[in-house]
DNA sequence: TTGACATATCAATTTTTATTGATATGATTC
DNA sequence: GAATCATATCAATAAAAATTGATATGTCAA
């Protein structure tokens, strides 16, 4: 049985996601860097100046990823003096997770039909 | 609490999934016609020819799709005579489901630390 | 074995996304 | 307020992905 570990409160009762949010999250975790900068922030949030550190890229490229990772909700930014720091947002993470289970749990996969045959 | 049901047992005990899979997949989840045929294939096993006929595309451009989604895992085929029927794969599913709850589950989030003091 | 059908593939084009270097914005320190 | 630093944005270009129409491949039925 799969592991599924209790759920933190501020994770749950999210209001449903829209099919263009789905689309752009899926998006955002489509692209090699922008998969590395989402492992990075799971250790801990992290300035823009220390991702560049990090991950040897420039400052403007790193912007255009982040303010992707943002407009998919995947990641939240907050500001403390001229430093803006990134953190992952998780609800995002568990509403894309269930997406993606419901596949599975209410998926039909009924046996072939004659093609054409169809209702 | 989460409403996890349990795994079909043809769904566990995955080889673990590359980064690049990983990739692929989330990609192939990106776009809204082929979230369109993923929906239908949910219901069930699906020929080219009715997908054509469901989403009022062209066979040429599903044949472009349904090859990326191929090529992600995220379906399978089967060729009956002159049709070939495209079904769901859901152990892939299954394992971008899982990365992306190891997210929820192993991520730390700690306290910000002051910028530049890193290790 | 010919013709019709189901699907895949290809080449050309269009559209979308990403990269780069330069500049703008806004906070901080002197 | 001038200089500096962190970050965002912009314009130009490059690269990747999607669309289109045409053609190829393989199966079936007559």
């Amino acid at each position: 049985m799969l592991k599924t570990s209790r759920i933190a409160p501020d994770l749950v009762a999210q209001s449903p996601i829209s099919a263009k949010q789905i689309a752009a999250g899926f998006h955002a975790l489509s692209e090699p860097l922008r998969i590395q900068i989402l492992e990075l922030l799971r250790e801990q949030e992290l300035c823009v100046c220390d991702l560049c550190d990090r991950l040897e890229v420039s400052q403007s490229k790193l912007s255009f990823h982040l303010k992707t990772l943002k407009e998919a909700a995947l990641v939240r930014s907050r500001q403390e003096g001229r430093w803006i720091y990134y953190s992952l947002n998780l609800a995002q993470f568990l509403a894309l997770e269930q997406y993606l289970s419901d596949y599975r749990r209410f998926s039909q996969i009924l046996p072939a039909r004659p093609c054409s045959d169809a209702d």
